[in-house]
DNA sequence: TTGAATGTCATACAATTGTATGATTTAATG
DNA sequence: CATTAAATCATACAATTGTATGACATTCAA
């Protein structure tokens, strides 16, 4: 850990070794996550020695940060987080989020390899590297389902409900990346293909838009439409 | 592992040290998944040695099934998988069906304080003890889920909309469980207590009750309405 | 070409953890 | 009470893994 040239590296092999570590260190993350990933496999991959990881990149969690940093920054240039432009509609923004989705969590040829795992795996297990990754992509990402939801509520719009109806979606979109397994076994395999994941975003989007309709009209189990004595004030008491 | 006494412990030392192993295992299990679980603490919090796993049990995994099982078993028995009664209306079996998943995983003081989070951990990274926990508890579960969804789609059931139905219920619900720390970080911290848990099941039973009739009488997505040459006999080729 | 900076390598170290074991203590039995 | 089987204990062992280091090799500039 002497030098750690993470900047201006002084011979040619350094910034090789460096990206062949880095390149080998986002594909091993991405397939095992973070605390399953070891360092000499990483290394054995890359071409390295055991002490290039201390040498380039100070320890493992620094290695880590900077594959996830690169990967998601790739990714977000590569496919930009859809926004609800001024002409779509609800239901139009709300296919192309949830399509966006699915894209980065189940397509085996998405936008950047490894960056959807990457996530997944950040999302399943945090670390430290989280708020990074929320401040830079989930935020932002979130915020935009965020603002469709607003749109199909309409005037029922309002912070819970539209919390919870994004949850819904959401909830619905990220099931089917983290419970391959159980849906394996089930029976309903995750389609990891273009074509199935089209109709699966459809189908969710159908769903979707008729459930937030429904609980625009009768957004009873939020906001009680008769609120009946408030429990003596349960708010902060 | 000489001996192994799993059946007839031969003191009373034997019977009152393994349930304590198999009751600190639990919790321990129960917090932190499989992996994360050390024999060592949870010798030190049973008040045993750290040789008593290998003579009681053989060894951890053989500790965690047998805890597994446990408490599995004792969830159903004081909490049975809710079945749709003849009489019942899909939405009303619904709502039971959904409170039913989100006390399990959701509430702190669950019918059984320790198998909601164990399942959680066993679907979250599974062992090979999945296939009994699915045999035995989710499998169930999910038929009935099944059933429910089929006589809520009526008419229109049939397997691959019903499962997709399913799955999107199934979603929404365990995406709460699972997201904890992301939903935490935007705000939305998950419910823990009996009163919101059935305000959100109730949300999610509208949501998702609007949802399946949608697809009800819009079945686009998973199977065209004119099915056009049936992609020479995807069923059992 | 030469020397100094720098990358590479084999190796070591410490910590963690599951498992196994032989000695010792304890309790049940005749 | 004595005997014996069983429970408990301290301890050891092997494997894994992140990290650090000092020797060696290589490259580049003067």
């Amino acid at each position: 850990m002497s030098t750690m040239p993470s900047r201006q590296p002084k011979r040619k092999d350094a910034i090789r070794t460096r990206a062949a570590l880095l390149a080998a260190a986002t594909e091993c993350f991405a397939r095992q996550g973070y605390e399953a990933t070891n360092i000499r496999a990483v290394c054995a991959k890359a071409g390295a020695n055991l002490g290039a990881v201390s040498h380039y990149f100070g320890n493992k969690e620094r290695l880590y940060r900077e594959a996830l940093v690169l990967a998601h920054r790739e990714l977000v240039a590569r496919e930009p987080v859809p926004q609800m432009g001024a002409g779509d509609s609800p239901r139009r923004a709300l296919r192309n989020w949830v399509r966006y989705l699915l894209r980065i969590f189940l397509l085996r040829r998405a936008a950047h390899p490894y960056a959807g795992r990457l996530i997944a795996w950040e999302l399943r297990d945090p670390t430290p590297a989280l708020d990074d990754l929320i401040a830079e992509v989930l935020g932002p990402v979130r915020q935009a389902l965020n603002q469709i939801v607003a749109a199909a509520l309409g005037d029922a719009d309002e912070p819970e409900l539209r919390a919870r109806c994004a949850n819904f979606v959401h909830g619905i979109c990220v099931f089917h990346d983290q419970n391959r397994e159980l849906l394996q076994r089930f029976g309903h395999p995750v389609p990891d293909r273009e074509e199935e994941l089209v109709v699966l975003a459809d189908t969710i989007v159908e769903f979707a838009m008729a459930g937030i309709k429904r609980l625009r009209t009768q957004p009873s189990a939020t906001s009680p439409r008769r609120r009946k004595t408030t429990r003596s004030r349960p708010s902060r008491g």
